[in-house]
DNA sequence: ATGACCATCACATGATCATGTGAAGACGCA
DNA sequence: TGCGTCTTCACATGATCATGTGATGGTCAT
């Protein structure tokens, strides 16, 4: 059904909306001639269309928006499936959280759709290469996942001292103040004297507030 | 000293070859004539650079090659000192592990010197624009140890109710229990309900855990 | 050497959270 | 029809957290 010289490159989209599918179809065609691709409208359309795909498919791009999980489902089926297979995550919203799910779930790149035709290409090609390209906000926080622990003398905007931001490293990894105090080596009123403190700088009132500003602000990993 | 129209851009290089000393010297002509790359020839020379330097540096490189970690303590003082200007680690060895203290030092990229003389250009580029180049081969690391720890046990198994993954987003977003009442449209005792069965689900006995696990799970965002 | 942080602790109290027991109606599945 | 799960609620109690006031000694810069 085709030229064997040019051996067609067969690319997935899961994408439900229709804008977004003529605008891919738009962006692939920069690609070459070669490539040929399909959509799947749901989670359940991308399982039915890779049960009955024979040969590894070259590339899979995957909407992360709206749907509960079922994007990062299709992420496993895929990567189960053809473990060889590139996918690239392409959403709406940049969320940390979705970003790590999609990684472990086996995505090698996740790209906003916000980003320039152009750069969406480039991501496209670089992922074929074997890379692995993150938009820049995204980015920003593999960094800071990555380098975890330490970083003490990090506070850049918010003045978190070092044992602040040690005890906010011990909460955010679910210990009680307690155990937080144990792992310290301090006691618990010092615990809650070092809490008090960084509630009062980051304007906060419980914990998961003061845990999510701090990783907003880059504090703690 | 320098036109005031055309503001100078000013970069420190640590590096002790001669021969990369040249090398650079070549690439950053490509970045063009504003620039000015000073050189230190070893940790100390550069913590004696930054002693007395009074403006804010625009870009750093580091050599992470052959001292023991002098590269390292360089990049914690110019974090430390300039926590706005991008780091970026030049090196001849892609080692996994000096990569990983370089990022928790605060470095922003991470290239080596065997890249193409073009590619390093446009890895200055990108990091100078916010944005945080890592040559392929470390690419791939970072996204295996973002990711590996769990992929396998990739808990599709955990049946968290739509409920009570509403309840875990409310609660990740920092409210509290009033709150995620309020929010939810329902009684205090049944968030404390919900909590209960969550929990028992998740086996996990307080909020950040719970949150920490559901996230790991790819149950909430 | 006088502030201005930091780190550490003590004591205290009200708010919130964690956990237990129990129960009702709705839904789906066998 | 019954069993399980989901969702909703009530009442209750101990644990943990949030917040206040106050104190000690250290470091660091002015």
């Amino acid at each position: 059904m085709n030229n064997p010289n040019m051996p067609i490159q067969h690319a997935l989209m899961v994408e439900d909306e229709p804008y977004y599918q003529d605008y891919f179809l738009d962006v692939f065609s920069s690609l070459g001639p070669q490539w040929r691709l399909d959509f799947a409208n749901t989670g359940a359309a991308a399982d039915n269309y890779l049960r009955h795909c024979k040969t590894p498919l070259d590339l899979v791009l995957v909407d992360l928006g709206l749907p509960d999980t079922t994007g990062l489902e299709v992420i496993k089926r895929v990567y189960q499936q053809f473990s060889q297979t590139p996918i690239i995550v392409m959403t709406t919203f940049s969320s940390e959280e979705s970003f790590l799910s999609a990684i472990r779930a086996g995505a090698s790149g996740y790209l906003l759709k916000s980003e320039q035709a152009e750069t969406l290409v480039q991501g496209i090609q670089q992922v074929l290469q074997g890379h692995y390209p993150v938009s820049p906000s995204l980015a920003r926080y593999l960094f800071r996942m990555s380098g975890s622990p330490v970083l003490k003398e990090t506070n850049t905007a918010i003045s978190i001292s070092p044992r602040e931001a040690d005890l906010l490293c011990a909460l955010a990894k679910g210990l009680s103040y307690a155990q937080c105090a144990q792992a310290m080596g301090i006691s618990l009123n010092t615990v809650q004297s070092h809490i008090r403190n960084v509630y009062r700088k980051l304007n906060v009132s419980n914990q998961t507030q003061a845990i999510n500003k701090a990783r907003a602000s880059g504090v703690i990993a």
